[in-house]
DNA sequence: TGTCGGATTCGTCAGCTTTT
DNA sequence: AAAAGCTGACGAATCCGACA
């Protein structure tokens, strides 16, 4: 695969960005999702916290196909039953379903071994007609590909034979034409998209658990309530019986 | 079958928060 | 204080059901 990527997005068109600067202004900002859903779990028992990621797994290989052991088991306002298993697999199930009937999983896993300086994101989405995978390197090597009036990179694959001249990964130390720190710089810039690319998919996935996590407690109030006005409809009847 | 509109997903940017 | 992490917002791409 090669993509061309132009350098255009560092001179934004300065109407859209004080449009957004005006939005934002008013924006005001929330606390993570981690926090929020680790504080209700202390006030309220039965709501897990989100751990904190641990590198690698620790020793337990990635194997989809495995049903993992939930932790936590909720049902939701829909009926769906979701459990939420070590490893941060999310099961859900539907009502009349007995057992692995009717399971879904979706696991976001890191790879047990990947090679140095490279992060492996692999989905998995299991159902009942077969598991789709896709696994996204993350070694891909970004290399000046032509000149011209806008400098052009390539991103290439890592075996991908380099062209002439390219110069790969110099440390910042060693950079001296301007062409290596422009190199440096895109090389950066593409660490950071890709870092950047994992925290927005581990912040959706936090914010759906966030959200499972809402909806299993309102469907514990919403019980909780029931009884409390039954109970005092019972309360009632007892205080005032009827004088037939 | 084509298309229209709403929903969903994803990558990116920007700005804020947390960590070092 | 700087670096790293987190997340709302945005736009583009894709999916999917309804409709002519």
């Amino acid at each position: 695969m090669v993509a061309t990527i132009a350098e255009t997005d560092e001179s934004a068109d300065s109407e859209g960005v004080i449009d957004s600067h005006k939005r934002r202004e008013i924006l005001s900002r929330r606390p993570s999702y981690r926090k929020i859903l680790n504080e209700l779990s202390s006030d309220v028992p039965g709501v897990p916290k989100i751990e904190e990621e641990k590198s690698e797994e620790e020793g337990t290989p990635p194997n989809i196909a495995t049903m993992a052991v939930p932790t936590s088991i909720y049902q939701t306002s829909t009926g769906q039953y979701i459990a939420i298993a070590q490893g941060g697999t999310i099961q859900i199930s539907n009502p009349g379903s007995d057992g692995v009937q009717g399971l879904q999983a979706l696991t976001m896993t890191n790879s047990g071994a990947p090679p140095p300086g490279a992060t492996i994101v692999q989905y998995a989405a299991q159902s009942a007609d077969g598991t789709q995978q896709f696994f996204v390197p993350g070694s891909q090597v970004v290399v000046q590909a032509a000149t011209g009036d806008m400098p052009t990179y390539q991103i290439r694959a890592p075996t991908t034979a380099l062209p002439q001249g390219v110069v790969m990964a110099a440390s910042p130390g060693s950079l001296h034409s301007p062409q290596q720190l422009a190199e440096e710089a895109t090389r950066k810039r593409e660490l950071r998209l890709m870092k950047n690319r994992e925290a927005a998919k581990e912040c959706r996935r936090r914010k759906k658990e966030y959200v499972k996590c809402l909806e299993s407690r309102v469907a514990v109030l919403e019980v909780q309530n029931k009884k409390l006005i039954e109970e005092l409809e019972t309360l009632k009847d007892i205080c005032s019986p009827k004088t037939d």
